[in-house]
Parts: structure tokens; sequence; C-alpha cells
DNA sequence: ATAAGATTGAAACGAACGTTTGAATCATTT
DNA sequence: AAATGATTCAAACGTTCGTTTCAATCTTAT
């Protein structure tokens, strides 16, 4: 069994498939029998290839997310090498994460738009395994970023630099998922059905304003750490 | 058959369990017997008094979107009568918007945090009857506030502000449905585990800055509308 | 009290699910 | 050519799904 020759490659068909058929009817909503089908291999392929169904979506993130993580681990590094221990630009980091994300999509080889759809819509699947999975799999970059976000902002209380962290995950992940999902909310006049290479590109030129502005934005009045909650007087900090 | 009188409220009560479930699972991970479990009630009982799960799932969120509905409608009235036909605040706007929203979370009465969670999540189910659902539900409300934020940012191009539209939803609806989604994304030091109500007081407090920051970010350099793809040279036209 | 209608109950329906089986086929090596 | 291991195949496994059935029970009006 070597694995170069005219092998049919089953393991890959079988992966585009399920990454295609994912990301647009969801974990519970796709079945094995719509995986080999559109894969156009025998239904026992997917257990005796890759155990089970779990095993399967793992693998399907796994084969996408190693690019992604070494490629962000990679952006950060250059970054903080091009810097010489100063702090880094907020928007230098959201481009080094967001940006490297976006780029994945013009590329169809790392999975393109349709990887990237599938990303943002399963971020918010409620199936336990899927979601420990995931904090596996992002805990070390996420943890590097979270840092360079501490250093690049030391006015603002790291646990506002979280939240905002966490809202820009949020409208990042609506942006790129939700092509037809909020789509039809909002009126549906934006191409957001452009799949071609430059989706992502426009994307990107909407999205890294609104992020930036976002995380940017002036603190709140009060902000209490649920320790401390008996401050009297909102002393209100500035923001960067 | 009076409503009133000593009745089970097998409705409400299958309703509840529904609601909470939805939440925790998702729609296609949750089962009829689950409900009729978590409710006490038959297993019958779903589909004598809803006729189906899908039903079921709409009445759900129709219980609770009248009222936001109708509220959302009645908070931009009274902002527009206020203003004798100037536009309004964007942050005005935004505080309508959302601010309702919020609301519901502090209240029980009206699904609370739950109900708030449920809605984030299902805004990405991709199932079909579930997006069709919710864009007829919305409609209207999303049509007032989109001509609102027109009217109060006349110098943002229109297709430039629906797609903000879209990324404060995300950014909202992460932020309410990630309790423990993202949470274990980001660490999990914040606590958006509070399920009293000032859960969502402290939610607004965090995500109104951000919204507000994001929509009014600086407009990207070039921005072409999806009809005029031929432009060879970037005319880059201004920002506000 | 009795009839009529609304609701609940236990049991089963066919369909679809993820998975397993064991023989058949293919590729490679001796 | 024969043998060996990897892969594919059709078929079936047991389980769970949403839904239906119909008799039993409760509620209300006459």
């Amino acid at each position: 069994m070597n694995e170069a020759k005219t092998q049919p490659d089953t393991r890959e068909r079988i992966l585009d498939a399920a990454e295609r058929l994912f990301m647009e009817s969801g974990y519970e909503g796709t079945s094995m029998r719509m995986i080999t089908g559109e894969a156009g291999v025998n239904l026992a392929a997917v257990n005796y290839h890759f155990g089970s169904k779990e095993a399967l979506l793992r693998e399907v993130f796994r084969r996408r997310l190693n690019w992604l993580n070494t490629e962000r681990l990679r952006a950060l590094d250059l970054l903080e090498q091009q810097a010489q221990g100063a702090p880094l630009k907020p928007s230098s980091i959201l481009e080094a994460f967001f940006g490297t994300l976006l780029r994945m999509g013009t590329d169809e080889t790392l999975g393109g738009i349709t990887f990237l759809r599938l990303l943002g819509r399963t971020l918010t699947e409620p199936a336990d395994f899927i979601r420990t999975f995931f904090a596996g799999e992002y805990a070390e970059v996420i943890e590097r970023y979270k840092k360079a976000l501490f250093r690049a902002l030391p006015e603002v209380p790291p646990e506002e630099i979280i939240w905002r962290f966490h809202l820009m995950l949020g409208a990042m992940s609506y942006a790129i998922a939700g092509t037809d999902a909020l789509q039809v909310v909002t009126g549906c006049e934006v191409d957001m059905n452009n799949d071609g290479p430059d989706a992502a590109a426009q994307l990107a030129a909407r999205v890294m304003p609104f992020l930036l502005g976002g995380l940017r934005a002036p603190l709140p009045q009060f902000q209490q750490s649920p320790e401390q909650q008996n401050k009297p007087e909102p002393t209100s900090s500035k923001a960067a």
C-alpha cells in the first residue's frame, strides 16, 4: 500500500463532500448516505477510512486547521520579530489573525470559501464533542493572540479585551457563514453569494474596518470584575 | 373547551421545554422524546397540539417574536416621533434595536436569557424552513430599521450600512449565544455564565460600545456594487 | 346523569439513522 | 503464478427518529 499511484483518493473525495455538506446542512443534518452519495463511494467507506462520523468531522477540520494554526502563529511570530520587543499595533494583530483566515478563502486548495463558511457555522454547533474539539485545536493560537492584544492595549482591562475578541469572532463568523443565513434577514441586496476567489478579499475590505472600530471603541462607563462590584464612581478610563 | 380553568397548560410546558432544549442541543439534536420527557407530557402531545416538530419550533419563536417585533417597532416609532422628522442618531437606533432585545433577556416571562441564546444560535441553523421562517418574521422590522439607518448615515453607502448591520447582528448573536460555545475558545475567564437578570445588562454595557464603534468605523477605500464589475481602476470613492 | 368533545395514554408504524459484516475485488509482493 | 493485504461492495444489523392510531380519560354543556 503505497500512497503514490493512481489510487482513487477515496479519502479526499469523502473529506471534500463532507466539508461541503456539513457547511450546507450542518453536522446532524448531514447523513452518511448523503456524504458517500456525493463522494461517489460506498457507504461503508467512511467507517473504513475514518472510523465514525464524529471522527470524519474532526478530520475535515484537522485537514484545514493545521495550516491555519501554523500560519497564524507564523504571522504573529513575524510581527513580534519585526517589532523587536515593542507592543504590536492592534490593527496588525487583527490583520494577522483575520487576514490569515480570509486568505484561506481565496485558495481553493485550502478549502476556499466553503471551509470558511463551515468554520463560521460550526462554531455555534451545540454538540459537545464539537465544542471540546475546537477548544483543543484553538487553544494555543488564541492564547498567543490574546497575550499580544493585552500588550497592544495596556490601558484596556484584559477582561474587556477578551470580550471584544469574542465579539470580533462573532462578527467575522457571521460575515463568513451568513451568506444565506442572515442574508435573507438583511434583505439580500448584497453580493455575498460571490463564490469567486475575490469574495474573501471583498469580505476583508468590509469587515476589517468594522472590527477595528469595535476593538477601539470607548470603554463602557463602569466595568466591574465580578469580584469588585462595589466601585461607586465610574472612573471612565480611556480606550485606545 | 375554555382556555381558562385549571388546565395543565400542556402547551406551555411543551413550549418551555422545547425552548430550553432547542437552545441547548439545536433543532436536529433535540428529539420529540427529549421534549415530551422534560415537559412531563405524553409523546403524542406535541403532534396533537402543534401538528409537527417543525410547527413546534415555529411556535416557540412566534410566542416570543411577537413581543420583540412590536416592541422594536414601538421603540422606533417613539424615536421618530421625538425627532420630528429629523434623522435619528445612530446610537439611538442601535439602542432601540438591540436594547429591546437585551431587555427580553432580563424578563423571564419573555423567555429570559434562554430565548436570547436560542435566538442567537438558531440564526445560523442551516435548515431551510428555519431560514425562510425567520426571513418572514423579521422582514418588516429589519426594513424599518434599515431605512432609519440610511437616513441617520446619509454619507455612508446603503450597501455598506447593510453589511454593518449584518456584522452587528453577528457580534450580538455570538455575544448572546456563545456563552459556552466560544467561551471555551477565548479562555473562559469571563463570567458569561451569569444566568441572573443582570446578565443582559452587563451584556449591553459590553456590547453596545463595540457595535457603535464598528458602525461608525471609517469606510474601506474602494467599494464596488456587484453590477459594475468591469471597473478596471479602483476609482477609490470617498468614505465618510 | 348523560352525551359530546377535548385531551391524554400506551403502543406501534415505516423510514432513516450510524454502523457492522463477510465475501468480492484490486494492488502489490514473493 | 500464487499469495497477501488493502480496499470496495451489497446487504443487513439494531436503534432511534417523527408520526399515527385508537381506546381511555377528563371536561364541559345539556
